[in-house]
DNA sequence: TGCCAGGCTTCAC
DNA sequence: GTGAAGCATGGC
């Protein structure tokens, strides 16, 4: 086990972001299924315990939640005139951006259109648990997200299985693109966030905002500022459709979250 | 029950 | 180039 204390950093609040679909509440613990494993932890405040060796938690973990950047910084930005980020910035201030699988990322996205978060998760889970590789602890059986070969190898049937509706062609496209090696998602890592968004809207289904999520949560790219409904909802709302990401150049993503988090719990917070 | 969801493609014009 | 229609399905 591995413990430490990591200021601005909340796992309920990163499940929540709706960044990723596979971290999961187990009674006092948190569970999380990446990159082929599955990790429990438990938070207490700012202590925070990881259930895996130091060599994990060195090799995979600390670069996963993004532990070696500095929030304060990125919490302390907004401007002394946005009353409004502030808010938001104070609501959200342990989300982290995650370093996630390019193509769980690409996935989780391109089925994300036009779904609200709990579908994509029951969507994403259907997935895994009919086509991911099985990790076994103890009594329980878990699932990897499924690999593109596997994904290229399904029916539409198969797909359409999971509840994927008309995005079935997308992740179909995606996956033979990937599996054949006409599209290798790890050599885009190299490419400047211009040429990562070019590569990425030549698979089907991808627009500007999906790949704007793909380039934030899959390859880091903490310059990209995706635009959904919510967030041109809060742009148009609070701040007359002028809003400018420029303003935080270098990190617009992590903004983003706190606005599109602060606007979704502001909507569930009244109901 | 009906509305809406981390949008995109297609097809008029 | 721009705008609107159409899309499958689950969750609330």
């Amino acid at each position: 086990m591995v413990t430490r204390r990591i200021p601005h950093f909340d796992l309920a609040q990163i499940a929540e972001s709706g960044q990723c679909f596979r971290l999961n509440r187990e009674g006092p613990n948190w569970r999380l299924i990446a990159h082929g494993k599955v990790l429990q932890m438990r938070q207490h405040g700012e202590t925070v315990q990881f259930l895996c060796t130091q060599k994990a938690f060195e090799e995979i973990w600390r670069g996963y939640f993004d532990l070696d950047t500095d929030y304060g910084t990125f919490l302390a930005s907004p401007a002394p005139d946005d009353s409004y980020l502030a808010g938001a910035a104070a609501y959200g201030s342990g989300i982290r951006i995650l370093r996630q699988d390019p193509w769980e990322t690409l996935v989780t996205f391109l089925l994300s259109q036009r779904k609200n978060i709990s579908a994509i998760r029951s969507a994403v889970e259907a997935l895994c648990t009919r086509f991911g590789k099985p990790i076994h602890r103890g009594k329980e059986t878990f699932y990897a997200f499924p690999t593109a070969k596997t994904l290229a190898r399904c029916s539409p049937e198969d797909l359409s299985a999971c509840s994927l509706g008309y995005r079935v062609p997308y992740v179909a496209d995606a996956a033979k693109k990937v599996a054949c090696g006409a599209l290798d998602l790890p050599s885009l890592n190299g490419l400047d966030n211009d040429a990562l968004q070019e590569a990425l809207l030549r698979i089907h289904g991808v627009g500007i905002k999906v790949a704007s999520c793909v380039a934030l949560f899959g390859y880091h790219r903490l310059d990209c500022f995706p635009r959904d409904v919510w967030i041109n909802r809060v742009l148009e709302t609070h701040y007359g459709g002028r809003f400018d990401p420029l303003r935080y150049k270098g990190f617009a993503g992590v903004i983003q979250q706190y606005l599109f988090y602060y606007a979704r719990n502001e909507k569930i917070d009244h109901r």
